[in-house]
DNA sequence: TAAATATCAGACAAATAGGTCTTTTATTCC
DNA sequence: GGAATAAAAGACCTATTTGTCTGATATTTA
């Protein structure tokens, strides 16, 4: 809603991938895909544009997949979603309005510049490590309703 | 993008009325849609919408088209977006996560409630009359970039 | 080198959102 | 009643997003 489908997929494929092994370890997309509840070919080209943004490293082959790039700390959210869904995202106006600015303000204008402010925060205030720590403490969770399959056994 | 097209050319047909005239006025679509920068057959739909949701009334016939059904104090752009966007729309995890809530919160969770929350203040705390007021003295606009046509003559 | 694994590139299909048009119906004015 | 006006209903089209598939290419292992 806020985000598209595949920027939602991508940032569920990046914090997997930060929970789990960090930097340089590489997973099929394939694998990865099942995880995160998103179609494999689907992740397969958002982890693609991951990778031409350097976020994301790929590797083909046996053993190979894709791994995080940079350093936990050297990514946030935001740079997700400028890599998927690019950053004019949060740049419109809430009614569509062309010449909305704040000096010519829309009637919400002054309320969706704070709530964007806040959108931006929360994308960009922490970095993978902080999300990381929190998904390992158990303090926030990426669990999914899984319809179909349940989990992995690592046959695959 | 934070509302569907439809609902942005809903709130501003609604704000549109409610700076010309108040309740109880008639507008023809058609002269709406061009002031408010809508395609004609698809506010024609958004409208009908509206009057279904005891939002707007409609008239058919000459002097017909459609005006506000409640007193300005009544109406908040919630009410609007209730009705074309639904209110579901606020209720769905950043990361698209199904069982994401206060007990099982995906990492983003806790500041998207804070979001929410001003989102939904955004869009209620103030009813149409407020609105109109700030339109009225200049302090906000409704103002558009309109492409091709500038202004109506009242000649059609 | 052969077989297996996996990404890459790009075509293709399905679903949804956005937008247009035509026909019908109700209303007003003459 | 007849002409004009305008919404109502619903079919239809277009663009974008989401999702699937195929063939090619690179890499590893044996």
């Amino acid at each position: 809603m806020i985000l598209s489908k595949a920027c939602e997929y991508g940032i569920r494929v990046v914090l997997l991938l930060a929970t789990q092994d960090g930097p340089g370890v590489y997973h099929p997309v394939r694998t990865l895909a099942d995880r995160c509840g998103s179609p494999h070919y689907f992740l397969s080209k958002i982890c693609g544009q991951l990778a031409r943004d350097g976020i994301l490293n790929s590797h083909k082959g046996p053993n190979g997949g894709v791994a995080l790039a940079r350093s936990l700390t050297d990514v946030t959210l935001m740079h997700v979603v400028e890599s998927i869904d690019g950053r004019d995202r949060f740049d419109t106006c809430v009614l569509g309005l062309e010449p909305c600015s704040s000096s010519m303000p829309c009637p919400v204008h002054d309320e969706w510049v704070d709530i964007k402010t806040a959108m931006l925060a929360m994308l960009e205030n922490r970095n993978l490590q902080d999300l990381a720590d929190d998904l390992a403490t158990g303090k926030t969770s990426l669990k999914l309703i899984l319809t179909g399959r349940d989990e992995e056994t690592g046959s695959d």
